[in-house]
DNA sequence: CGCGATTTGTGCGTGTCTTCACAAGCGCTT
DNA sequence: AAGCGCTTGTGAAGACACGCACAAATCGCG
């Protein structure tokens, strides 16, 4: 338990003993608070409204404020959030007082990415182990680690007590992967490949999909057109359509 | 309905004229679907059920009927639903009956690797352009594209059309880009940086924060870990964790 | 010491999402 | 042609999430 408090509340005692059972919208908004406490954490802010705050994370107060009352009563009427008092709250309950050990699994194009990336480092977390099931991949170094066979995860995900692994592997050895994770102990996984993984009960799998977002913005690019093709309805555009974007256009208005 | 069956159009009518409004959740389960379709048509299968379905991916039957029942009725009772038809149905629906151009900026470590995912073009989406701010960067070519000067940002989106643009700079640059992308005309964006994006209405932001996933996985290993260290709860871990997992980590078990 | 300005924490109405359960519909068999 | 099994489509209920609006609490100032 690495909550210090130096000179703060000698009344209070450990502050969160107990882990409350937050909603699980809440849980997804509460890194985005951190980042944006951070931020003002390094502008020297040390305190700061739910409005501002609210803001800065793109969210509405109300529910800043209503997330932030799940973790218990750490703002003060009339003045708003002691800024590095909620770091503290918020990295205890994320479970980020611990530097948690993540698993890396498939060096490819994305993989390669990911091992490389520093916000991963940055905010709490370390990578230490990377795995191929390429021949050629394994032995090459990145960023100071030396990639492993995958034949070896599970035993090493015992040996290291990796926390986290990281599937960026293609779909179809995803699921293998999945397996020898769990077999190693480890219980949350985060997948980037294009499949659904099965897993037994006790373990977190959220997937990251960047086609499926940008299918997403597709689709809401199609609806903005067949709206724009359509004046029927209320909805005038705002901004003067950058030449002549094809109002009615067939093959909506990409013929240009 | 405005059901008019161009010349062009075989045996297959159309079916779907006019462009549903769909329930956010809906949408984005709407490519799983997709992928999962896919698959079953290139392993020969013409129909399926919405229970074979909904388990390939990973999905209750129910929401997955709900879901596609928006879409209009394409099933047939008794038999399941007409994979190719299905395909089809969601395909325009997600807009993806044409090609869509993206933008990618910032080709540094995560940048790179997006440019070069062919996950990407096999859905439909063609990468159009790159562009980094950085000199050094400019000119080189990735995957046949050459990378451009942020600068020619707004032009370019506009002279080709740009329909989503891609921001894989530093947090510190993103919203200067969201700017040039929205002067350009684009009206879709997904955000790897990790910063909120203010953009006007009309412009619609996703936002995919690597760091995040994992503070949410964090959140559940650590919420995990504090059940386990109070076994007054009645959950028992059905698989005997292999080895010495430590089940009471001197770090996570925080009464104990 | 009291008052007003300010901001948190939350009760409540509203809307969205999920899930159950079942009627309606389809094809196959007899 | 009628019955039967199977599957879709959907009404309704429950669960969850959101945002308003306001009471409660705190600070600063006169």
């Amino acid at each position: 338990m690495s909550q210090h408090r130096p000179p703060g509340a000698p009344e209070r005692p450990v502050a969160v003993p107990a882990l409350p059972d937050l909603p699980e919208a809440t849980v997804a908004r509460l890194p985005e608070y951190l980042r944006a406490l951070h931020n003002l954490a390094e502008n020297g802010h040390d305190t700061v409204s739910s409005e501002w705050l609210a803001t800065a994370a793109g969210v509405n107060s109300a529910k800043l404020r209503k997330d932030l009352s799940h973790l218990g009563s750490y703002g003060t009427r009339g003045v708003g959030y002691d800024v590095a008092l909620l770091i503290d709250q918020i990295e205890y309950v994320l479970g980020l007082t611990q530097r948690r050990t993540v698993a890396l699994v498939g060096v490819g194009n994305l993989g390669h990415a990911l091992a490389g990336y520093d916000g991963f480092a940055t905010r709490g977390f370390r990578i230490a182990a990377l795995f191929d099931a390429d021949p050629v991949r394994v032995g090459e170094e990145i960023n100071g680690l030396v990639v492993r066979h995958v034949d070896e995860l599970s035993r090493v995900a015992t040996e290291e007590s990796i926390a986290i692994g990281v599937i960026a592997t293609p779909a179809a050895a995803a699921q293998r992967v999945a397996d020898r994770l769990v077999a190693g102990g480890v219980t949350s996984i985060l997948n980037f490949a294009p499949c659904v993984l099965s897993v037994p009960d006790g373990v977190d799998v959220r997937k990251v999909d960047l086609a499926v977002e940008l299918q997403i913005l597709s689709f809401h690019e199609h609806r903005k057109a067949s709206l724009t093709a359509l004046p029927a309805v209320g909805e005038a555009p705002l901004t003067p359509l950058p030449g002549n974007l094809a109002a009615t256009d067939p093959q909506e208005a990409i013929g240009t």
